[in-house]
DNA sequence: ACTAATTTTTAGACTACCCTAAACTTTTTC
DNA sequence: GAAAAAGTTTAGGGTAGTCTAAAAATTAGT
């Protein structure tokens, strides 16, 4: 009830920055499912700071071991990195479920939120969360959540815009996570698990023409139908 | 699934840093109920800093109105400081109930999680999960959670310390929340709600004999029954 | 009341992270 | 296969928060 020691500096081995841990997330969002090369640029735009200071701050991260790094030529995780960027991933998620699934928060509302609480420390906690949320394989976004040991559960996904016409499918993720975007996606009354059927394509503009649960039909430009991921039923 | 911008300098107004955010947690904390003058050498101590960095920090705290501050003198919460004090240990004692209650944590582990997560910046958070937990008033040990208000749900407990031979009390709250004095407390079988008769106290060294639920007889030296809170019953 | 001990503040410096401007590499273009 | 454009790194500097050492103010002792 009185005293409230600190300790952050001293005590505490803070493990990696929450810069670090940033960085580190980036890398691996940015270099894609075949662990490619990432810029200086791209992380300069994805950690919304300026290309010098993107330098910096790799040189960091190469001493410490977390990346490759060889000047001019972009940067990849090390395994140890890679590892460190699933956890991060792994927090992120499962406290996107748990604003989601238990807070009752919209799906809009979560990532920035998670933003920060993706970087709270305690492996004890993520693991206690995880099995209160019922070790959950996706989270609201349809995005796959890394187990303990950084395994990814693996969905074969396509693009909206991939399919073709007459095909009936299955809405199972985005790839756009912005407010904007996933408040469009409500407003048009698609959400995870609806029934889409592919009535109609058009050639010129890649839109569609989809009817949703056997219900309404829904035009689809193409800037929506790539970023939505489905399966085929 | 693809990109992650990082806000955190630019697009974000950081409210106020987790480092300020903790001065005044424990600015509060220290200056106990009447709000008295918190010396520079006692926040070194809570801080676990020197002196001379809690004198730059007041100086920055003094200059954002959050406290009173005279050179030689000790600080005082302004109003707006003592408002945001109390947020901060309202995020803080709301996340201890959901680490005990929801994840199922012991009481002695939740202290320094909670440390982190009470600077999670967002309202509607808090809101929202102080609503699942059912807008608990006291925290696992016993601390009062202010309303989203401020307000602070009154509590005149004693210390056992203060309770004189013979009589009935139930416990109530600690006043030490160190890892070691709970796991101590546990391993007496002392929880919260248990009820202890005083069979005998020991002027000498303020020891006591305490009989806990009727059941099992308990000596206790004063280190532990001047942090023990209790209520008649 | 005056010296001694304690507490607090100032001065100067360090690290992490960020910046701008300039220099240097790589890639593109003709 | 240069020259221009684009991308990246170095150089030098800024802020937040911390430090040590020394100076100044307050409190305590006799």
């Amino acid at each position: 009830m009185r005293y409230c020691y600190l300790h952050r500096s001293k005590p505490y081995i803070m493990p990696h920055s929450f810069t670090e841990e940033n960085y580190l997330k980036i890398i691996h969002n940015l270099s894609g499912p075949e662990g490619t090369e990432v810029s200086t640029n791209a992380l300069a735009e994805g950690t919304a700071t300026r290309a010098a200071s993107v330098t910096d701050m790799l040189k960091k991260l190469a001493e410490k071991d977390l990346i490759n790094y060889k000047k001019y030529q972009g940067v990849t995780l090390t395994p140890t990195g890679e590892k460190l960027a699933l956890k991060i991933i792994r927090k992120h998620r499962l406290w996107e479920v748990f604003l989601v699934e238990t807070l009752g928060f919209g799906w809009d509302e979560v990532h920035d939120i998670a933003e920060e609480l993706e970087h709270i420390p305690s492996d004890r906690l993520m693991e206690r969360l995880a099995a209160f949320l019922g070790h959950p394989r996706f989270d609201p976004h349809g995005d796959p959540i890394p187990d303990a040991k950084g395994n990814m559960p693996t969905a074969d996904y396509l693009k909206l815009s991939e399919v073709e016409e007459g095909d009936k499918v299955r809405m199972m993720g985005v790839l756009e996570h912005t407010t904007p975007f996933l408040q469009h996606l409500d407003r048009s009354g698609l959400m995870l698990g609806c029934e889409m059927e592919i009535k109609e394509t058009n050639d010129y503009d890649k839109s569609a023409l989809v009817q949703i649960d056997g219900v309404k039909t829904l035009f689809l430009s193409q800037e929506i139908s790539k970023n939505l991921l489905v399966q085929r039923v």
